[in-house]
RNA sequence: GGGCCUAUAGCUCAGUAGGUUAGAGCGCACCCCUGAUAAGGGUGAGGUGGUUGGUUCGAUUCCAACUAGGCCCA
């Protein structure tokens, strides 16, 4: 019976397990941070440090709901970003916020509340819509936390505090000060019989059963068409007849081409493909009298059908051919399309419809009347004039009221505005644009090009859940009072009782004693529409970096995804231009959204969604986190079960490295063995500092899928494959103390360690959980110490490329190996003996190592041999090993046998004798 | 319909300022080991580079169109 020298080896040994258990562990590394303060002390260690610092300024996400996927790679990212920052010494204070306001919260309370919503008072709703906000920042709060993200979730902004509020009013006041701000009219949904504005969201598009008429519009410069002494129509096809009263213009496109055709009642022009669209119709002669572009059309005439108007042609691209007549029929107070031509053009906003759908007075035939119930008036009396081309029926879909089900319209409304236009607002909000840097680049084009075209900003809703728009406007002449003393006065109001207090007090308690400055009445109306949520969050730079003492403005980065182009950095950027002149953030990184692994969006009605709550209970929060760097996100991010599930694999890969990491240096004394290394010792350390060269740089230029990459690899083919796999015999059979253990040992340390703090950013509590075993460490969270720096005294190119032949000869040796294997000569590679027959320069190459060769193949025994070869440079030949199995260490040696202990080869005999 | 973006092996990513057989890791298949063991090692098979045109002696790399997908608008 052999003797067990199991026991006399000195074999990994760690209580870091193998098994994760992610989802258990998780929340016990989550309260060691929270007992032992391991951010507090990070922020107060690197404020001290006085290196530097690096903001990043988190968006607020609303508060309503449970986090989704999109929330957790948002926040990791910012978490990486953070982290890795604090890591080289820069002082991050990270401080979360939430977007509480808007028309959402207000829905849900209002569904809540069901009928009694009509009901209940202002201030009651304004409360409950509060109550629910809070809900949810408690309930995201929690869910943030346990991602991992570190950050001051015990003081968080939120868009609801007085603080915050009081922010939020004096910076619209500064914009009214400044002159920005303007009442004008825009078109909106708008519900006649709830008597209300709508919102996007409170439209439901449902059939409806609407006229079908194509109208005709006489042209009073006939002049400049080829015609004899007849009269020309342009003839245009609407399915809102009510809308006509408020024409103001006819559009055509520009590029289309318009023809005159004859038909039983006179010519007519339409767009050349409406042909088809009216020959069924009415009577025509397809053949055209003349034909022009729509371009030259802009500007001609036309007589209103029954209003004494007259209605320009003028050009816009919207305009289709498919059904109509190619002319839109333009009521600018009464459509998007309509509004926008009409700030064009110039036109009036014009919307003589009252709040219960009625025509004003100052229509004519048709004041007092309800439209729906004025269009057959309309029809007829566009019959009796001869000016109905056609009439028909058409079902469509049509927007509804969905609380009312009825019917909705678009109607021009009084709103505020901020002008773009003032003070040069637009042109300076591009050149700060430029002054940006932006992530991935061609951010700059999108959001340039939305900021080039985009209208006066509308700051008012008329809703109840948000901050007030607090002015007050002249009953008599509609002046706006703008007042400094009044304005200080309602900002110290909100900050000391919250913006309720706009809704709390009377007119005559705001706002005692004032006379209006241009008419000098004593009357003032109270305004009653709350701001934009987008202004909420667009003076966060204000109300976050500015008030923050912690913090400091202007943010080093703003990191959200790229529909924020259009949202939070527009109106960061407007907000802050308005009143600072500059741009609130240094660099701005956007990243795609998540989709499934087809590439499709995750929806319910797909059933594709994955939810950071599953993914945590069933791998762990680091998983996620592991997702978020493994993905390039400037592209859309991909989620599946195969990439979870080959993530897990990698993660794995990683723990384990770790592991062995942790398990080889049980027994290191701490020491400085670095005079003691042999050369693939040095190879390794070579290793090391080009993966921290490497890893560093990524996290410096935010490309954290290539630090996932090179970690992994590093890992797998450096570590596992290769260098670790060749130590085992040094770390297990060596004496315990001798000092090629101990500096095999040392370049263990300095891996474990170094890797340990490069993927704290991203796998943090695996970090923490590692860092807590590794022995003589410095600090008591891995997050307290600082990244590893590179040494480049371990730099060697010639090392490194002696290094690269040896691997490719490795490479060689295991492919011959393997064949054997197939064949069953040899198992295990130990039982081999390696014959090299080589041409000179490689034996020349080989010399230094010939030694060495057994250890680096993993093999008992390697002859190089000189030979004259043509072709190639050298040929592996495999024989068995020469003698017997040494039962401690596994190598074959002639000289196991020979021995006192006829077990054993020289080198363990003479370990275990000393 | 418009603006911006993406499209390389089953998965995640490299790469080519246009030039011989397009790389890595994972996964997969087969094999070995059982002293990292719900681990470890080895070998191997996988790509018409979304499609179609164009420029060029030559395109995965440049250009255009199309298709699919994403974000934001309409």
């Amino acid at each position: 019976m052999p003797e067990d020298y199991k026991e006399t080896l000195n074999l990994p040994n760690t209580n870091f397990p193998m098994k994760a258990n992610l989802s258990e562990r998780e929340p016990l590394i989550l309260n060691f941070w929270k007992e032992n303060k391991i951010y507090e002390k990070l922020q107060q260690n690197n404020r001290a440090k006085n290196k530097g610092q690096f903001i990043l300024h988190d968006g607020p996400p609303y508060a309503n709901g449970h986090i989704h996927i999109g929330h957790a790679l948002n926040k990791i990212l910012k978490d990486i970003i953070v982290k890795y920052h604090s890591m080289t010494g820069l002082y991050c204070p990270f401080v979360p916020g939430w977007d509480c306001h808007g028309l959402p919260i207000e829905l849900q309370v209002d569904k809540s509340l069901g009928k009694d919503k009509e009901k209940v008072d202002i201030l009651k709703k304004r409360q409950l819509c509060r109550e629910y906000a809070e809900k949810f920042i408690n309930i995201q709060r929690d869910e943030f936390v346990r991602l991992g993200v570190f950050g001051y979730w015990d003081n968080p902004y939120i868009t609801m505090s007085n603080d915050y509020e009081a922010t939020i009013v004096r910076e619209f006041l500064t914009f009214v000060k400044n002159g920005y701000v303007y009442r004008g009219k825009k078109p909106v949904y708008w519900c006649p019989s709830c008597v209300t504005a709508l919102a996007d969201a409170e439209v439901e598009y449902a059939e409806k059963e609407s006229p079908s008429i194509f109208v005709s519009f006489e042209v009073i410069d006939k002049d400049r068409f080829p015609l004899k002494d007849q009269s020309l129509y342009v003839v245009i096809w609407t399915t809102t007849p009510w809308t006509l009263p408020a024409n103001l213009a006819l559009a055509v496109h520009p590029d289309f081409d318009y023809v005159g055709i004859k038909t039983s009642k006179g010519v007519i022009l339409i767009v050349k493909e409406a042909i088809k669209n009216l020959k069924d119709k009415i009577e025509l002669d397809e053949k055209p009298i003349f034909e022009v572009k729509g371009s030259y059309l802009e500007g001609i005439k036309t007589k209103h059908p029954f209003v004494d108007r007259v209605s320009k042609i003028v050009t816009a691209d919207f305009v289709e051919t498919g059904e109509g007549s190619g002319i839109v029929h333009i009521a600018p107070g009464h459509g998007m399309e309509d509004y926008e031509v009409g700030l064009k053009y110039g036109l009036e906003i014009y919307a003589p419809v009252d709040d219960r759908g009625k025509f004003t007075e100052e229509v004519t035939y048709f004041a007092g009347q309800n439209i729906f119930v004025a269009n057959s008036q309309i029809i007829d009396l566009l019959k009796e004039k001869g000016l109905l081309l056609w009439e028909g029926k058409v079902t469509h879909s049509y927007p509804h009221c969905w609380r009312c089900k009825k019917p909705v319209i678009f109607r021009a409304t009084t709103q505020w505005f901020i002008s773009m236009k003032h003070e040069n607002l637009r042109e300076r909000a591009l050149e700060e644009i430029d002054k940006v840097r932006w992530i991935p680049h061609w951010g700059r084009e999108r959001i340039y090009s939305m900021v080039e075209r985009r209208p006066d900003w509308c700051l008012s809703r008329q809703r109840s859940w948000g901050v007030p728009i607090t002015l007050f406007v002249c009953k008599k002449c509609e002046q706006v009072l703008i007042d400094e003393t009044l304005f200080n006065k309602i900002e110290k109001l909100v900050e000391q009782e919250g913006s309720d207090v706009w809704f709390r007090l009377d007119l005559e308690e705001l706002l005692p004693d004032y006379s209006c400055q241009k008419c000098g009445s004593k009357e003032f109306q109270k305004e009653k529409d709350i701001l934009d949520v987008w202004f909420d969050s667009g003076v966060s730079h204000a109300a976050v970096l500015e008030k923050n003492k912690d913090l400091s403005w202007p943010a080093d980065m703003y990191l959200e995804g790229s529909d924020q182009h259009r949202g939070w950095f527009q109106s960061s950027l407007i907000a802050s231009l308005g009143n600072k002149g500059k741009a609130p953030y240094r660099i701005v990184l956007t990243h795609g959204f998540t989709v499934d692994g087809q590439g499709r969006k995750m929806s319910k009605s797909l059933g594709n969604v994955i939810a950071p709550q599953e993914i945590i209970k069933g791998n762990g929060a680091d998983i996620v986190r592991l997702w978020v760097s493994a993905e390039d996100y400037r592209d859309d991010i991909k989620l599946s079960k195969e990439i979870l599930s080959r993530l897990t694999e990698a993660y794995r890969k990683i723990r384990n490295t770790l592991r062995y990491l942790l398990g080889n240096i049980y027994d290191f004394d701490g020491k400085d063995y670095s005079h003691n290394l042999l050369e693939i010792d040095k190879w390794a350390m070579l290793k090391l500092q080009k993966l921290i060269g490497k890893v560093k740089k990524a996290y410096e230029e935010f490309e954290f899928h290539q630090v996932f990459h090179a970690i992994h690899n590093f890992c797998v083919t450096d570590m596992s494959a290769f260098y670790l796999d060749i130590l085992k015999d040094r770390l297990y059979t060596f004496k315990a103390d001798s000092s090629e253990r101990r500096a095999a040992q040392w370049v263990l340390y300095q891996i474990a360690e170094s890797l340990i703090k490069l993927i704290s950013p991203i796998l943090s509590f695996t970090a923490e959980e590692a860092w807590q075993h590794l022995p003589f460490k410095k600090t008591e969270s891995v997050f307290l110490d600082e990244m590893p720096e590179l040494d480049k005294g371990y730099l060697d190119d010639d090392l490194e490329k002696r290094w690269e032949r040896l691997i490719e000869i490795r490479d060689e040796v295991n492919k011959a190996l393997e064949i054997k294997r197939q064949e069953k000569f040899i198992g295990n590679s130990l039982e081999a003996k390696i014959i090299i027959k080589a041409k000179d320069d490689l034996i020349q190459f080989l010399k230094p190592y010939y030694e060495f060769l057994p250890t680096l193949f993993i093999v008992s025994q390697v002859d190089v041999i000189p030979e004259h070869l043509e072709k190639e440079e050298f040929i592996i030949e495999i024989e068995k090993a020469e003698g017997q199995k040494c039962q401690r260490c596994w190598n074959y040696s002639p000289m196991v046998g020979a021995l006192e202990i006829p077990q054993l080869c020289p080198r363990c005999y003479h370990v275990l004798k000393s």
